[in-house]
RNA sequence: GGGCGUAUAGCUCAGCUGGGAGAGCAUCUGCCUUACAAGCAGGAGGUCAUAGGUUCGAGCCCUAUUGCGCCCACCA
């Protein structure tokens, strides 16, 4: 028997009943349809936050979902190494304890990560396990683990040997601070306020001099030309002349170039082909020489002694100084630019010229953008997959190659003699070429989402034809925020193509982000951070789940607060109390006596009601509208089955001679497992729990039960418009009792005057007679014998007589009619006034013209009845 | 500079292929009615950002404008 809602006192019970009972493995079953979902890993040693618990909560609805409607499905769980992110974390670790990853060696520096890895690994894990994910842990994978290792290993020599990954010295983005190149993908370009510096490059002769603005004065030590357009009338005369540069007093040469824009600043650019990437490829073009001025560290080289040392920002300042001194610096402007920072630690990223590994994207591109293209695989919402088009057909090479330790070790290898690359698994035991027998390994390691592009794949097994990648793969659903359409979505796609010759996935599912209750992102500096732990705490994690995706609509981000966890208890807490009633009142034999002839009125029309929720619930499901199917059981349970239905049926339960009482009984409890399947998705604790309490339950576990049946005919239509009727009377007594002041515990009688509904009244006055707070009902053709002092409800076809004696005050019930009155005038003209319309009657649809006749007789029916009891009462 | 999203009640958002503006929270009134006071019943609250257009009919479709947000891009 079900106590008060304590979710705390059952989830994680339940979820370790679940595990154990092996509901969450999947076998491969030629038989059944596989439905397959890969989590998008998180960090190994992250901890849970608001948008893992939005990602997941949404996949295992899908999952959770299809497993019902009879798909043999799959979720497979993981985490990810996340590369940069737990370097960082170890490197800071070690300088607390006054040490850095150069002195103790890789070796032990990888040793040091995995025991980091280990020691914070596993969190997320099990806070995924209190959140209720489905996931197959018997598969959980980890991007270093042996397996996807040797894919990533795999796919690295291949690409290598089909020329698809190459290596070259070019310029990348560079993190000073991580002291690795990053992809494009990985800066974050952030306003900063700054200066425009304006600088005269003086001719040798000091005649003449350009002046070119910079926001950058301290790589002017490595100009080694001046740009203008070729257009620009102001510089025509100067292009081919030299300048010399102060400070280095370089001469270099004035170039025109397209590129600059002559509205911009002086019109004329510094051109650093070592610190630019605009610069560098004009360098290309003229073939400039490239001067580095900083290193890797941002500390200023020797290329003028003063400096040489300084980390850039000093430089910067020194450097501006010295230009005053020389009179060279024409002015100093305010201005805001963008910069490029390190999505990981927010530094300033570097372009630098570096040797790195690349991999050719124009030729994996053109197949990734046909799938989407040709609708093989679909973003939901559609309009994502204009971003990604417009990503991949500008795509770069990707630069593949990190400096940094942890992570998957490029299999190449390096001649000491010849300088021969080898790219191979293993260590060659001498060159190839020379036949030297000292071979180095490549220090470097592989981007993060290089392993990640392999996901799909890589944790089914792949390179090996295993069964699982046989039967799983291609997978069904990607779930994940469109944040990381390029990190990642858009890697497995042409990684999988390339790979595996398939389609990862065919549906690319996108939400928005998990914001505050202000919109702002939630971030540890701002402090608004909500913590999806506290919240199971404190709600339950069905509480969390129904919370996040009740208003979440498609792609849109989610505006979060605690108390919107708080009101989806108080919707557990609805559920769990209807239940209580409902078992409360239930015995076997009433569900074994049931007969489906000796359904009442109110049964039909409850039951009309949950085969169209099943029907929406579904549909909306399965485009992805999770939101409002999650709102849409929320109002069935809330405002049909407890506001009405189970209030409907108290008087049959109540009443020991009822002949319907055991029908009433069996249609709570099939309504009410009904409503728990389809609510079990988005809430699965609290379903499963009084699941497990039913006498009417098929399975060990609502895992176990089937998706309702949908329902293409309805076969109470009737009834339910019927029992409409009935309720707008109630809500009509109601509220006419309110604005009287009468108390609940005041009954009085109800005559009803109708010839039209005289079976409906009786057939609904087990209920009418106790929500309309009636102590008799009378049902009459005629309006005879209906005391004076009576309050009067019109509704079509039917008068309603509320006898109040002494509470009635002819002169207020008068003025309550007239407004009554008034508003039956309004519809009246309403649906005249559209009848009338010429271009109404000829264009709109029949449909809609015969109800608005059907509207204008109602109300001037019931517009007469009213002004006929005016009347009568004056 | 290009692209996308969004604008509806005090707040958070729904609103289907165009056909009488909705919910939750907050607020006000009355209720401890034997599932639930984490509740029940009732009420108040909106020129659907603005201006045009299409249509018999626009919150919804089209155009422009404005505010907010995001993404992309080599104006130093």
């Amino acid at each position: 028997m079900l106590d008060k809602y304590n979710p705390s006192e059952f989830e994680e019970e339940l979820y370790k009943n679940w595990n154990e009972k092996g509901y969450f493995r999947a076998e491969v079953d030629k038989t059944k349809t596989p439905y397959t979902i890969v989590i998008p890993p998180p960090n190994v040693t992250g901890k849970l936050h608001m948008g893992h618990a939005l990602v997941m909560t949404l996949q295992d609805i899908l999952i959770r979902y299809k497993k019902l409607r009879g798909f043999n499905t799959l979720w497979i769980p993981g985490t990810d190494h996340a590369a940069i992110a737990t370097e960082v974390k170890v490197v800071e670790k070690l300088k607390k304890e006054g040490k850095t990853k150069e002195q103790i060696g890789r070796d032990a520096f990888l040793e040091e990560a995995w025991a980091w890895t280990h020691e914070y690994g596993g969190t997320i894990t099990k806070q995924l396990k209190s959140l209720g994910c489905s996931c197959d842990w018997t598969r959980e994978r980890f991007t270093l683990d042996e397996g996807l290792s040797k894919a990533v290993e795999h796919v690295f020599i291949n690409m290598y040997k089909k020329g698809a990954i190459y290596k070259g010295n070019r310029m990348i983005n560079w993190c000073p601070n991580c002291h690795t190149s990053l992809s494009d993908a990985e800066v974050e370009e952030e306003e900063e306020a700054s200066h425009l510096w304006y600088i005269r490059y003086y001719t040798k002769d000091k005649k003449e001099y350009v002046t070119v603005a910079t926001t950058r004065p301290e790589t002017m030590l490595g100009d080694t030309a001046v740009a203008v357009n070729p257009e620009d009338e102001r510089y025509k005369d100067m292009i081919g002349k030299t300048v010399v540069v102060p400070i280095v007093n370089r001469e270099i040469p004035i170039i025109a170039d397209e590129f600059v824009e002559k509205e911009f600043g002086t019109g004329a650019v510094k051109i650093t082909p070592s610190h630019d990437f605009n610069d560098y490829e004009t360098g290309i073009r003229h073939k400039l020489e490239q001067i580095e001025v900083f290193d890797e560290k941002n500390i200023m080289l020797d290329l003028v002694s003063k400096y040489k040392g300084m980390n850039i920002y000093e430089a910067r300042k020194e450097i501006v100084k010295d230009l005053q001194e020389l009179e060279v610096l024409e002015k100093i402007e305010d201005y805001t630019h963008n910069v490029g920072k390190c999505y990981r630690c927010h530094n300033t990223v570097e372009p630098r010229i570096s040797m790195q590994w690349f991999m050719k994207m124009d030729e994996l591109a053109k197949p990734a953008i046909e799938v989407v293209k040709e609708g093989k695989i679909k973003f939901v919402p559609d309009r994502f997959e204009k971003t990604y088009f417009h990503w991949m057909e500008n795509i770069k090479d990707w630069c593949i190659s990190r400096q940094i330790w942890w992570g998957h070790r490029i299999p190449a290898y390096y001649c000491r003699e010849c300088g021969e690359i080898v790219v191979e698994s293993q260590m060659p035991e001498k060159c190839p070429k020379c036949g030297c027998k000292h071979l180095d390994r490549d220090e470097d390691t592989l981007d993060t989402w290089f392993s990640s592009a392999l996901w799909p794949f890589s944790t089914m097994g792949w390179p090996e034809k295993t069964e699982d990648f046989k039967y799983f793969f291609p997978t069904s659903t990607l779930v994940t925020a469109y944040d990381i359409i390029f990190f990642w979505v858009a890697r497995m796609i042409f990684s999988s193509i390339e790979y595996t010759g398939k389609i990862p996935f065919d549906t690319v599912f996108m939400h928005g982000l998990v914001r505050d209750a202000q919109g702002r992102k939630m971030s540890k500096s701002l402090g608004n951070g909500i913590d999806p732990m506290e919240i199971i705490k404190e709600f339950g994690a069905d509480s969390l789940r129904f919370s996040l995706v009740q208003n979440m609509t498609l792609g849109n981000d989610v505006k979060y607060s605690a108390e919107k966890a708080g009101s989806a208890k108080n919707f557990a807490n609805k559920i769990w109390n209807a239940s209580k009633f409902v078992l409360a009142n239930t015995d076997k034999k009433a569900l074994e006596n049931y007969k489906e002839e000796e359904l009442n009125i109110e049964d039909k029309w409850i039951l009309n009601k949950l085969d169209k929720l099943v029907k929406e619930v579904t549909n909306h499901i399965e485009k992805y509208e999770v939101g409002i199917s999650a709102t849409k059981i929320y109002d069935f349970i809330w405002s049909e089955y407890c506001d009405w239905y189970i209030e409907m049926c108290k008087p049959r339960l109540y009443d020991e001679k009822s002949e319907s009482k055991n029908t009433a009984i069996y249609v709570l409890n099939y309504v009410l497992v009904t409503v728990l399947k389809l609510l079990h998705p988005f809430m699965p604790f609290i379903t499963e729990k009084i699941y497990d309490e039913l006498e009417i339950k098929k399975e060990q576990s609502i895992m176990l039960e089937k998706w309702p049946e949908i329902k293409e005919k309805f076969a109470y239509e009737k009834e339910e418009k019927d029992v409409e009727l009935i309720k707008s009377i109630i809500v009509n007594i109601r509220n006419i009792r309110a604005n009287m002041n009468v108390v609940p515990s005041k009954k009085t009688k109800l005559i009803f005057v109708t010839s039209k509904y005289q079976e409906l009244i009786k057939e609904t006055s087990s209920f009418l007679e106790k929500l309309g707070y009636a102590e008799k009902i009378i049902v009459q053709e005629d309006k005879k014998d209906i005391p004076e002092n009576a309050v009067s409800i019109v509704q079509d076809g039917i008068e309603v007589f509320i006898p109040f004696e002494e509470l009635v005050d002819v002169k207020k019930e008068l003025e309550r009619l007239d407004a009554e009155k008034k508003k039956l005038e309004a519809e009246v003209e309403r649906a005249s006034k559209m009848l009338a319309n010429k271009g109404f009657v000829e264009k709109a649809p029949k449909a809609k013209i015969d109800e608005e006749k059907e509207k204008l007789e109602k109300y001037k029916e019931m517009l007469k009845t009213v002004e006929k009891r005016i009347k009568e009462l004056q």
